[in-house]
RNA sequence: GGGGGCGUGGUGAAGUCUGGAGUUCACGCCGGCCUGUCAAGCCGGAGGUCGCGGGUUCAAAUCCCGUCGUCCCCGCCA
């Protein structure tokens, strides 16, 4: 790492024996001024060497403040006995300084640069640069590199192209609202910025690449959540002649691969599989977080023919009672019916709550609705301990176990991020119920289903051949088996209630493509920001990309987005509308 | 679109509930002292439109209304 400016890195001086001459650059971490000797903690990226100065030789020194970019001619020397800083890599050496260059000054700073304080995200955005010299977005930054790297090998020594697809492409109304770009060339037109390179890894899989992956970057305009942002980067995968498992196999590779790289000290990543229906009926959830038991119960049979019309009306229009004990919680009356105006949040029409006590009976709202046999095969069926704390909630078996899946994760989920539990899902429905009681597309049309015959005959309980990756409770990414037969194709467009003329109209140029020899393939898109903020234990994407936006889209450090020049809208053939600039020029 | 938290010298916090002089703590900044520190220490100093606007009040950082910013959640994310 030798250079025309430095001779070594700070953290190189640790290998250099006593005597050798070095010239560092880095920022001036602190200076410690102590009259007669003054230390400078040197920092560079590969991390913090000590220098001495004897201000009476070197007395510029003084001047030094925390950041300034310096060069240091020196020589290395064993620090004297008792002075060695173990929590210091470099910290039995240090550099007795012969000469000092500012190379930079630096004003004085916005905020410490180190991980001592907590600093209010927005000013650490406004000064990102600033930011990146913390040592925990530092090493952010590396490992997010390090994941990179190695799942870029795992991906190429299975033989996958790293190939590119294009940023400007054509809007679809599905899914997600589109990111445009007016067309200079084109007035009035639009590029769209993709989603997800859908479309074109498929073509590239017409096209005889077999194995494809990419990073790619991607765009939804959704509001922000804190792992959601409006770009974001994918490893995108796909392959031909392949199916579902080995799908997962190659996608296992990568992130057992970045796994290790960014957290070489946990232990190699099961991955267990649940089908979409398991994981709703234990979990409440398409995406447990498996880091914890609490697992929903199935209460229909103990409450068959119940006198209570709570759960017997449920129950006879065909619903579910379903329960979860949530431990010991040691939570008031209050603390209870928190959980109940909780669940109503959600969506439930109400929940039962219900203590178990000694002897086997229940401290409950709804105990005196209960019979001796049902109460016993409450506490039976879900394991009651003195004091548990049992959730029972009755209504359709989707809704319910979701409604207690939330409830679960609320009570149940752990802090932090030690633990990394991977899932597959699979088998998820073709389509989801709507609020209106309508089906739609759970995913997007290329999905293949299991059967188009059931698709058509039995829609509600049809599954297709996607499959989702879950990591501690967080959808990392899903994937599919695609339609690779233009018939197929044609009918799943009609099933969607996509009509052929409009199926033409926008995907034309696909079913033709489809029409020339196109082999089975499916693939897969992991989240890398996602995954990278779990393994690095971040509470948001926000601290794995390097310039994120707030949760307004601003980026506070460019102010992006902005306003353009009168003269660039004319040349798009645009004009803003007139009470937006209105409402500019009331600013 | 909806619900909630937060906004106080450059930074982070306390003060707000229960109105009474811009008060306090830590870091940073400026000046001074100091030859083995490493979150150095000691002494002194500067630095504020309590996000913004309006209202209530003798009096507002504090109570009320509005607004802006930020974060979390619901909706949304095929």
């Amino acid at each position: 790492m030798a250079g025309t400016v430095r001779t070594h890195r700070a953290l190189d001086v640790v290998d250099l024996s006593e005597g050798t001459e070095v010239t560092l650059a880095g920022w001036v971490a602190r200076s410690r001024d102590m009259g007669g000797i003054l230390f400078v903690d040197l920092r560079d990226a590969s991390g913090v060497i000590q220098v001495v100065v004897d201000p009476s030789e070197l007395p510029e020194a003084e001047q030094l403040r925390m950041e300034y970019c310096v060069a240091v001619t020196g020589t290395v020397r064993p620090r004297p006995g008792g002075t060695s800083n173990p929590d210091l890599a470099t910290g039995d050496v240090e550099v007795g300084a012969t000469g000092l260059e500012v190379l930079s000054p630096s004003d004085p700073l916005p905020f410490m640069v180190d991980d001592r304080h907590d600093v209010d995200e927005l000013t650490r955005l406004e000064y990102r640069y600033l930011d990146f010299r913390r040592p925990d977005m530092a090493a952010r930054l590396r490992a997010r590199a390090a994941a990179t790297n190695a799942m870029r090998q795992a991906m190429a020594s299975l033989g996958f192209l790293e190939i590119e697809t294009p940023t400007l492409i054509a809007s679809t109304p599905e899914g997600a609202r589109d990111m445009l770009v007016p067309s200079r060339l084109r007035q009035g037109s639009f590029y769209a910025l993709p989603q997800s390179p859908q479309i074109f890894k498929q073509l590239l899989m017409v096209g005889g690449v077999e194995r494809y992956f990419q990073f790619a970057r991607c765009y939804r305009d959704e509001d922000f959540r804190s792992d959601r942002q409006l770009e974001f980067t994918q490893l995108d995968l796909e392959g031909a002649f392949w199916d579902e498992e080995d799908v997962r196999s190659a996608v296992e590779a990568s992130i057992v691969a970045a796994t290790a790289a960014v957290r070489p000290e946990a232990s190699a990543p099961g991955f267990p599989t649940l089908t979409w229906r398991e994981a709703i009926d234990r979990y409440g959830t398409d995406k447990p977080d498996v880091r914890f038991d609490m697992e929903l119960t199935d209460l229909s049979e103990v409450f068959e023919g119940t006198e209570f019309r709570g759960f017997g009306g449920a129950l006879a229009e065909g619903g579910v009672v379903k329960g979860m004990n949530a431990g010991a919680l040691g939570l008031s009356r209050s603390g209870l019916d928190g959980l109940v105006e909780r669940a109503k949040e959600l969506g439930a029409a109400g929940l039962a709550w219900a203590v178990a006590e000694d002897g086997g009976s229940l401290r409950s709202p709804i105990a005196k609705f209960l019979s001796e046999a049902e109460v016993a095969g409450v506490v039976e069926s879900l394991s009651a301990e003195t004091d548990d704390v049992l959730l029972l909630i009755a209504g359709p078996w989707r809704s319910s176990s979701e409604i207690l899946g939330q409830l679960r994760v609320d009570l149940g989920k752990p802090k932090g991020h030690d633990e990394l539990a991977y899932l597959w899902v699979v088998d998820f429905p073709v389509f989801e119920e709507t609020d209106d009681g309508g089906l739609a597309p759970a995913h997007h049309p290329f999905t293949a289903p299991h059967s188009v015959e059931e698709m058509r005959t039995d829609p509600v309980n049809a599954l297709s051949r996607a499959y989702d990756l879950v990591l501690n409770g967080t959808e990392l990414g899903s994937g599919s088996v695609r339609i690779h037969d233009p018939a197929v194709q044609a009918q799943v467009f009609e099933t969607l209630g996509i009509s052929d003329d409009e199926a033409e109209r926008r995907f034309g140029w696909f079913l033709r493509a489809l029409r020339y020899g196109t082999p089975p393939h499916a693939g897969f898109a992991v989240g890398f920001d996602r995954l990278m903020a779990i393994l690095v234990g971040a509470s948001s994407i926000r601290d794995v990309i390097p310039f994120p936006k707030t949760q307004r889209g601003v980026d506070p450090l460019t102010g992006s987005p902005s306003r353009v020049e009168e003269a660039q809208l004319e040349e798009l053939g645009l004009d803003v509308r007139p009470e937006i600039k209105a409402a500019w020029e009331a600013d």
